[in-house]
RNA sequence: UCCUCGGUAGCUCAACGGUGGAGCGAGCGGCUGUUAACCGCUAGGUUGUUGGUUCGAAUCCAACCCGGGGAGCCA
């Protein structure tokens, strides 16, 4: 017997013998002595339809037992389709049932459903056709991920999962520690980290860039694609407790370069799933939002913007709508002043830079106006930030000063420091936010729906 | 964490102080190369939880739990 997935049956030309498929039943029609099934198997959106009839064994007994949910066996034969919904269809000679499906309990139904009602059914959810498809999506994303930084010769380094670096002004960690929680040792009143596993206090990473850095200055370029923990309360459509990233790290890179990697990068990556995801895009430029597929050619072609920080506060404050939040020169721009340069004026990806020190993090580069840092955000429409980078300072004084001025313990940067006295190179990089990536790339709303298994303040469930 | 909207049948929603309904789904029957199948019938509910107001609460009030949207933080 020829066991094919269905993905491959759909590009098979008819009158193939012997075939057998398996999978799950989507749907069922029936009638008196013959019966429609469309069968999925994850392994494209489409279903394959089974047609059988009172001639193979069981007939009866399989019209009332094939509902919605039930795996399946199915040997048949390929045959052309003379209904108009397919071309090709398999006329069945024997289906065998592996599990049933009670269709009084089984929750769901041949119809849509809510994305949140999905949420309450994570374990079933991807038996569906829009989280099937963003998990194919996520799939693709992730291989272009590697392709693009491999035939660039990038390194892929694994950074740690547990750390005692505090990458401080990423968010807050989550603690890692095999203390007994209800009898905590204390020493002079505190918690005494010595007795802990690692004898120091450890969380979660927030970030593996400052490891990526150490690896950068020894290999050149590397990048890091790997799970990342904020414990932030937050509770948005765009963040995760539990999320992936990818941090590019170049060492010989400035601020310049950095831009021109991301730009690449992202056209890249939007071709590449244009080109391998056809039938999954299609599916989320017809159900989920009519402007994916345009959006994303336009943006592997069009030229992104670059405009620094003080130049976007001057388009908004010349703007002619009337911002919530007013826009002053060293100010955190706010999410609806992000909307207006991305969706209003330029209508494409925004990279801007040089932001005010004092909005960014400590290891950026100061620039010459001893004002702004050279950071750089990545805008794109409706999500907003989609990747956050900047140019690190390579100069110890500067950046022993900067860890100084903020109230940080230079000790606990000490490693940090030592690769700005031995070396130092300018180097620059990046974070993308990989599940940002997979909402923007398939248009869907809610970062929940993008990942499989969300994890998210309050709620961890599956 | 803050603001805001919501929680009623398996799902999506209506009823807005006076005996809880519809569509879809499900079950049963019928019909047709069907494909969001179609037609008929049936079942299905302590209205998120606890307390309060009232002769009477799904409906009004309070607290809590859960979810959506927005904000902040960020990727």
């Amino acid at each position: 017997m020829n066991q094919k997935s269905i993905k491959a049956l759909l590009g098979m030309k008819a009158d193939q013998q012997d075939i057998v498929v398996k999978g799950w039943v989507r749907t069922k029609r029936e009638s008196k002595t013959f019966s429609f099934l469309e069968i999925n198997d994850g392994s494209c959106l489409s279903n394959l339809q089974v047609i059988f009839d009172q001639n193979i064994p069981e007939y009866a007994n399989l019209t009332v037992k094939l509902t919605t949910g039930t795996s399946v066996k199915v040997e048949g034969r390929l045959v052309s389709s003379q209904g108009g919904g397919q071309s090709v269809e398999l006329q069945a000679t024997l289906i065998a049932i592996y599990g049933l499906a009670d269709p009084e309990t089984y929750p769901l139904q041949k119809k849509r459903h809510s994305f949140e009602f999905l949420r309450d059914i994570a374990h079933l959810r991807p038996r569906t056709n829009t989280i099937s498809a963003v998990l194919r999506v996520r799939n693709a994303l992730s291989m272009a991920i590697h392709h693009f930084f491999q035939e660039r010769g990038f390194v892929y380094i694994h950074t740690p999962i547990i750390t005692s670096s505090d990458c401080e002004g990423s968010g807050e960690m989550f603690q890692v520690t095999t203390l007994p929680m209800d009898k905590v040792p204390l020493n002079a009143g505190k918690v005494d980290y010595t007795r802990d596993f690692f004898g120091k206090r450890t969380g979660l990473t927030v970030s593996g860039q400052l490891e990526g850095e150490i690896c950068a200055l020894a290999l050149g370029d590397i990048y890091t694609f790997g799970p990342t923990f904020r414990a932030e309360h937050s509770n948005t459509a765009r963040h995760l407790a539990e999320f992936w990233m990818v941090e590019p790290e170049m060492a010989f890179c400035d601020i310049a370069q950095n831009m021109d990697v991301a730009e690449a990068f992202l056209k890249y990556i939007f071709a590449y799933v244009l080109e391998h995801c056809q039938e999954d895009m299609a599916f989320f430029n017809h159900w989920v939002d009519k402007t994916v597929i345009r959006t994303l050619e336009h943006i592997s072609q069009e030229k992104f913007e670059r405009i620094t920080y003080t130049e976007a506060v001057k388009k908004l404050a010349a703007a002619k709508i009337e911002f919530e939040f007013p826009v002053a020169w060293g100010k955190d721009l706010q999410s609806e002043h992000e909307k207006y340069l991305t969706e209003q004026v330029y209508k494409k990806p925004v990279m801007i830079t040089d932001y005010p020190k004092t909005s960014k993090a400590f290891y950026m580069k100061m620039n010459a106006d001893d004002k702004t840092v050279r950071a750089l955000d990545v805008l794109v429409p409706r999500l907003g930030e989609i990747i956050g980078g900047s140019e690190r300072e390579n100069d110890y004084e500067q950046l022993l000063n900067r860890i100084k001025s903020l109230n940080l313990n230079p000790a606990d940067y000490h490693w940090y420091l030592d690769l700005r006295r031995y070396g130092s190179v300018p180097h620059a990089g990046f974070g993308l936010g990989f599940e940002r990536l997979v909402q923007f790339v398939t248009g869907m709303q809610n970062i929940r729906d993008v990942i499989p298994f969300p994890r998210t303040h309050g709620s961890a469930a599956f």
